[in-house]
Parts: C-alpha cells; sequence; structure tokens
DNA sequence: AACCCTATATTTAGTGA
DNA sequence: TTCACTAAATATAGGGT
C-alpha cells in the first residue's frame, strides 16, 4: 500500500507488444485524441474531422461540426474524381437523418450557450418561467442540471454503444461500421513545425 | 530578469480572443494533434485520417496509410450490391451511428469543462443524488434543455434501431494497413506519417 | 510566423480493484 | 472491460527573439 504506482513509463515508439495494453492503449488515447480535437475546434473555432479504424477495424470518429459537413467542404473546394464518394456525401445531405443530426447540434449550441453564461455567473437570480434557460441569466441551478446534464450524457453514450456493440462489433473480429469521410483538399498548408519539415505555405492571413 | 516565464497557463475552453494567439495556438495544437495521431497509429497499428481547416480555411491532414485510403476504406467496406442507392442509404445509416457517437463526444467535452468550472464556483443547491430524471421525472428542475436532450437522444436510439433491424451480414474487411503517404492539398504531397515523416523531423523527440 | 525557454497544465503507462 | 490512482512523461501558454 506504499508505492502502488510507479507512474508513467516512457515506451518505444512502435507497435505495442501486448495485445492487452494495445487495446487499452487504443482506446485511452483515441479518447484523448478526440478531447484534443475538440479543444482545438473549440478554441480556435476550426472545423475538423477524425477517422479512426480500431485494432478491431471498427471505425471512430469524430468531426465539428460534422463529418460530413467536412467532407462537404472538401469536396467543395477540391471535386474527387472517383465519383462513388461525392455521391455518397451527396446522397447524404438530402438524407432524412438530417432532421436527427440538426437536434444534435441545437442541443450541443445550447449547451455551449450555456456554458458561457455560466462563467459570468457568480451570484445571480431569476429564471422566469416564461425565459428560455438559455435566453435569460440563470442561477447556480444550472450547475447541477449540467451536472445532470453530463452524467445523462454519459449514460446514453453508454447505452449506444452498447446496442451498437451488441449489433455489430464483436469477439475478437470485425463487422465494421461504415460511416463517412474526408479526403483531400485542395489548399495547401501543412506545416508541422517543431523542428523541420514544413511544406506548403500557410501564410495565416485573412 | 527574474522569472521570464509565468510557465504554462490555465485557459478557458472557449474560443481564444486574440486572434494572434489565435494562430500561434492553432499552429502548435494542429502539429501536436498529429504527433498524436502519429502515435495512435504506430502504437497500435491502426489507421487514421485527420482533416482540418485552419482558421484561415486551408487545409491540413494527417493521414496513416492516406487520408484518400481511409475514405475510400470507409466507403469500401461494403462493396455495392447492385443499386447504387440502397447502397448509400445503408452506409448513410451507418455513418449516423458515428456521427452521434462523435456529436455526444463534442457535447459531453464542452458539458465537461463546465461541470468542472462549475464546481469550484458553486455548491449551492443540491439536488438529490439519486434523483435521476432521465429514469423519474424530477418536478423541482425545469430542465428544458434536458427535455431536449433527451428528445434528441430518443429519436437517436430509435433511429439506431431501424439501422439495427436494416444492418445484419457485413463481411469484415482486412486491408492490411500500408506504410506511409498522404498528401495535402493538390499535388503537393508532402505529408506526416507516423513512420517517420517523409521530410526529416526528428521521430517526435524532444 | 517559426523557434526557444520555462513553469505549469495535461496526458497516460502501469497497477490494482 | 471499465474505473480509479499515481507519478513520470508530455504538451503548451506566455514571453522573448
Amino acid at each position: 500500500m506504499s508505492k502502488r504506482s510507479k507512474g508513467r513509463q516512457k515506451i518505444q515508439m512502435k507497435r505495442m507488444e501486448k495485445e492487452s495494453n494495445l487495446l487499452v492503449t487504443f482506446s485511452k488515447r483515441r479518447s484523448g485524441l478526440f478531447k484534443k480535437a475538440s479543444e482545438l475546434s473549440i478554441l480556435c473555432g476550426v472545423e475538423i474531422a477524425i477517422v479512426v479504424f480500431s485494432p478491431g477495424k471498427k471505425v471512430f470518429s469524430f468531426g465539428h461540426p460534422s463529418v460530413e459537413m467536412i467532407v462537404e467542404r472538401f469536396f467543395a473546394q477540391n471535386p474527387p474524381p472517383n465519383s462513388s464518394t461525392s455521391q455518397l456525401v451527396e446522397a447524404h445531405r438530402n438524407a432524412n437523418i438530417h432532421e436527427l443530426n440538426r437536434q444534435l447540434t441545437y442541443v450541443s449550441s445550447q449547451v455551449e450557450v450555456e456554458k458561457n453564461k455560466g462563467e459570468q455567473l457568480s451570484n445571480i437570480r431569476q429564471v422566469g418561467q416564461d425565459n428560455h434557460w438559455w435566453e435569460a441569466p440563470i442561477e447556480s441551478l444550472q450547475l447541477e442540471e449540467l451536472e445532470q446534464l453530463k452524467l445523462a450524457m454519459g449514460m446514453l453514450k453508454k447505452n449506444i454503444e452498447e446496442q451498437k456493440k451488441r449489433h455489430m462489433a464483436e469477439p475478437a473480429n470485425s463487422m465494421p461500421i461504415v460511416p463517412i469521410s474526408s479526403s483531400v483538399g485542395s489548399g495547401i498548408g501543412l506545416s508541422m513545425t517543431p523542428h523541420g519539415f514544413v511544406l506548403g505555405y500557410d501564410h495565416f492571413n485573412r
């Protein structure tokens, strides 16, 4: 009970040996990667999409505003040679699911608004019953609500994950899910910095 | 000169105010994000693609094996039976699952931030911890936002249920993970590659 | 804008429950 | 498999050049 951990250890940058650790690491890092992407998106107000195939060949994605939108943008700038892809995107755009997407986006925006309000929140007051929570100053209660929301989100997410898993994914096998994605753009850019490796010309000017 | 630096400072999770800092931050974080992606790819031997639009609207991408390939794989997993329409619809459904997942990830991260902020901001008010609104209606809480969320989630789940029914056999594809490549912009081609970037960058070491 | 530095903020490998 | 924890490894604001 004294030394319970040796702390984080340095690892070689090569494929992990132990499959078990690999799986755990994948999960942790994927999560961290998505978080970073989310932060980048928020902090800089930019669009980003990520698509990852897990060791089990399942697919995971992150996108803001959405993977589809980014794909569309991509193609809008640089029409793809292969039309099958664009067809998919096209079809997707017209899909009925748009409604659902819209709703989630809406909820998301609401949370965002709430966040900002909460920031300047230190003491407050009323919430007219007629006021929409996001339009009127909110009180501390919201923090609890957010707390609940967070919890609920986690639960629902887990639920979805569960359903997804039950249906497709599976024991040591594949059974991929097929989503959307992106491709090349026309811009130029890409300039890995730190120590070299700059290509392209990104003159961040507006 | 005593203190040349205050060290890393904590920042709010919201769009950065100062455009100048935003640009610098974007550059740094994009770089970090790509590095993380690269590590994930190497450590776990998985495929991943990222596309980001800079504040200046230029495109940056990372991909292993390449963004294009991953995109293709995305759509290629399920070979077209015949009707392009059904295929598209099918792909669309699958895509939706991930998109939703992605949305949840995003919103959750936002809520998380606010939650933490809220914790240190107040302890006022306590909602019955055992009172889970999604399991039983709560009286004192007029959570319109949660209502919205729940509604959206409900639809989401319903939608997934449907997809499940429609979704069945799907040959697991394998597709070996190939070496490198990835490209940026229309022909420029340079890119970040997990196994060493083709342009000398000291294999991510500090 | 790209880098360098430094003091912190975050992330995460390894372990145990 | 999912959490929780801890300490070491990294990532990065902020400030200079």
